[in-house]
Order: structure tokens, then sequence, then C-alpha cells
DNA sequence: GCCGTTATGTGCGCCACCGAACATACCAGA
DNA sequence: TCTGGTATGTTCGGTGGCGCACATAACGGC
């Protein structure tokens, strides 16, 4: 193969970047202009390197997390160590929702899935947020509910699709979370999101590769044919897409 | 076989029965005395015959259910007809969660999975209490994210665990919410809930009758040994067991 | 420009579940 | 007591993904 030679992740991705604007974060943007000033003093820019986990499964939260450029999966790790993605949080969101949910913490990790910057708040400025009720509770609620049909779908399409399927559900709910048509994102990752071999993922991006949906390397996937590739996929990313949609107008891309 | 023979589900749930106690409902029963009084002149007692669906996927609801003899199944229906249940919710738990998150609808539905009882309360009533924030707000919010629990459990188990498993996994969160150690349940509409085969569940039940775990009789199993069961399902159960006890404690039966 | 490491491609037997067609058994009502 | 519907049991070929063992290829540090 000729493609022209990809720089690795750290060279793209340059993780001491000077902070950039918190309202890249779609769920900050949206929040009424005074709750934004007040919370401005308290958020704290962070750097979101590959892998990092935000949270680990059953541990408190110190802070709830606003993605801005990173994507983060949560993830459930079964005991025999297999994994499987619950569901994937961007721009659009926030991490930690178990904080105002009331439980603290949940039997999931989050896991930075594809390298950024995000901005976090301390967990009890945010709950005392969230507890003043009125616009941010709302807010936050319908994203929260937003996610759970994300999860909803994860549940369905474990069930029904084939993987070939739900890689490119995958793909695409990656993409909307991020800027470009490009991903930094092993196969082996890619398994261990979806839940699958990393064979299995490699025989699934070939065919995608052979058709020219995608072109893959070392790491490295490009999308070439965004609205093929949603053809391809199942029901479920159009599902999720819509009611995020319809519950936060505006938050996600594309 | 020389069972006593068991009578059909009309004779043995008497949905004409008079209304009991709205505590019987555990969501109910752990709200504050005040609530509890304001709520009761509002609750209205209703039969949930099996099948009956409570609302339809993208509906708006018009009253949120409090089951309290009757298990309801949210349910995902694709678009080809087959199915995948996300989460049960029994006595401990409420059906309508979209309300209060502010969605109004969710792209899943809500069947009665067990015929039995329970309360009702008209929509806006509902958002209305949640609304006034403080204890009950947070009730309900802790009761979402232990549903939310189940549903990532759900994923989960549907991609990595047998039928075996799941079988086990779906008999023990029915029967928490049921009292009695038997369900009325065909393996018709138990493939439907898991999104199996009905052949699938067949021979599945038939290993778990041969090694005297339940007895199954025209859609009537009884489960004999309730350990052991636990024994042979994976760890989704307890996970999603542990997170009830956790955020609503004394909420969950058994 | 070499070399260890990391990422990807390939082949093989295996098994759980699918889809379909069919056989049996039980129940309910005429 | 017959009869039609409903619930369950059985069989068989097909297939998607698994587990394992390798082969290849690209990168990056020296």
């Amino acid at each position: 193969m000729t493609e022209t030679p990809i720089p690795n992740i750290a060279k793209r991705i340059d993780l001491s970047e000077t902070p950039h604007d918190p309202k890249r974060n779609q769920l900050l943007a949206a929040l009424p202009e005074a709750e934004y000033q007040r919370w401005l003093p308290h958020l704290e820019w962070v750097g979101m390197p590959l892998g990092q986990v935000l949270y680990e499964a059953g541990g408190t939260l110190a802070h709830v997390y606003f993605p801005t450029t990173a994507i983060i999966s949560l993830l459930y790790v079964m005991e025999n160590g297999a994994s499987a993605e619950i569901a994937i949080v961007g721009n659009e969101g926030i991490v930690g929702i178990s904080l105002f949910m009331g439980g603290e913490s949940t039997p999931s990790r989050a896991v930075v899935q594809s390298a950024g910057q995000g901005f976090r708040l301390k967990a009890n400025i945010m709950k005392d947020e969230f507890n003043r009720a009125g616009l941010v509770l709302h807010l936050l609620l319908r994203y929260t509910q937003a996610l759970i049909t994300q999860m909803t779908q994860t549940a369905v399409c474990n069930r029904h699709h084939t993987l070939d399927q739900q890689l490119c559900r995958w793909l695409l709910l990656s993409l909307d979370r991020l800027q470009g048509a490009e991903l930094a994102m092993t196969q082996e990752l890619i398994a261990n999101m979806l839940g699958v071999r990393r064979e299995s993922v490699t025989e699934a991006a070939l065919k995608l590769q052979e058709v020219g949906l995608i072109r893959y390397a070392r790491g490295h996937i490009t999308v070439l044919d965004r609205d093929r590739l949603q053809e391809r996929s199942c029901e479920c990313y159009a599902v999720v897409k819509k009611e995020y949609d319809r519950l936060l107008p505006g938050t996600l891309a594309a």
C-alpha cells in the first residue's frame, strides 16, 4: 500500500495545547449564561490521554468531566477481564452522571477512548449546582435519558446485529463525537469496546475497507463514505442519533 | 408427568380482586409520609393483564405506573419485529421514567410480562411532584440509576453470556419482583424477552429442569432451587441485585 | 539501517445459536 | 368426548463468532 505516511497519535494530538473554549462541550454551551459564568471559574482544563481511566467501577467520583475533543467510553469489565462498551460520551455530554443521580458510583468504568481534552468540575460543586434544580437539572436529566437510549440500543445491538453492523454503528457514534473523519484507534481497542475478538474486528474492518467505506492503517481509521456506512449499519445508530437530537437539539455534530 | 394440575392464569390471578395497599410498591412505600399522603388520593388502582402495553415506543405518557403484583418488561422492538428486553420492573420500581427525566417518551415499549396489579399516577401530577425537588426527586433518580445498571448488565449479558446463563439471570430478576416461586410465562414469551428463538429457550429450560432447578409445565415455571440457579447464572444478576440493594435498600424482596 | 515492538492478516476446528420443518402433548370449549 | 388451538420437544444443515497458533508488516528508537 502506498498511502501517505500517517504520524502517530502523540504528534497529531498535542495534549499540551493551550486550553480552549469550554463551550466546545455542548452541554456547557447549552447552559444558561448565568450558570455558565458561575461555573467558569471552577472548570478545570484537563488533558485526556488515550487509556486514562476517569473513574473506576465502584469508585468514588471526585469530578465530573466535560470532554471537548476527547471521547470517553463507558465500559463494563467482567470478572474474567472481558469487557463491553455500554456507551460513548464525547463533547455532547458529561462523564459521571452517577454523581448527580445520587449513586455516587457505578459498576462500570470510564476510559479515554480517543485522546483529547476536556474540563472537569469538582464533585461537590456539581452536586450543589444540580440541586439548585431548575434548568441545569433538567438539562442534565434530558442528557441522561439520551444516554439511557444509547445503552438500550447497545443491548439490542449486542443481541441482534452482526459485528459488521455493530462496527458501522460504533464508527458513526464515535465520528459524531469528533471533529474530522479520522479516528486514532487500533483494532485491538475496538475489539475491547465491542466485546469481541481482535481478529473479528480485523475481518470486519477489511470488508469495510474493500468496499471503500474506510481506510485502515496501523491505528488510524479514516471514514471515506459516511452515508454508505450508515446504510450498512443497523437501525440502532439512527435511533440513538435521533434521540440525542430530540432531547438535546443542536448538541451533536454532523 | 403426574403433577397436580395447575389452573390457568385467569383463575390464579384474579384481576378483579379488590385494590390492595399501594405500599406493596416499594417505591411508594419509601416515600416520606407527607408525600405519600398527598399522592394517595391520586393513586389509581389498575389491573394489569398479561400483554397489556403500558406505553408504546415513542408514545406520550399519560401516566406513570407503580406495579404491586405485576411485572413489566421494558422492551425494544426492532423494525423487523424482533425484540429484546432492556429491563424488568416490578414492585420495586416505577414505569415511565422518561416522564420525569424530561424526554416524555422513549424508543422502547412497556409490556406487562406477568399479570397482576398496580397503581398509576397522572403525568402532570407526577411531574409536579418531581419538580418540587427534595426527597422524591432523589429517590426517583436513585431508582433510575439502579435501572441504568440493569440496562447496562443486559447489554453485557447479551454480548458475553450463554443463553443458559441469561435464562437463569432472567428467572432470578423476575423472581425478585414477584411473591412466591412460580412464574406464569410461556417459553415463547421468554424467547421474546431474551431476544432468542423459542426453541433455544426450550432447550435451555429442559437442561434446567433435568438438573432439578425448575419445573416447567405449559406456561408455568416453578423455581425449585434458587441458590443453585444463582450459581449457574452469570455475574450480571448479582451485580444488578447488589446495585438495587445499595441504591434502594430494602426495596427488593428476597 | 537494524531490530524489537506493535499492529494487522490468515487458517483451522469448534460451538452456540439460527431458521425451518415437523412431531408430540396438553388444554379448553363445543 | 372429540377437536382445534396452543405449548413444548426434536431434528438438521447453516453460520457467526471464538480460541488458538501463526505469518506478515509497519513503526520508531538506536
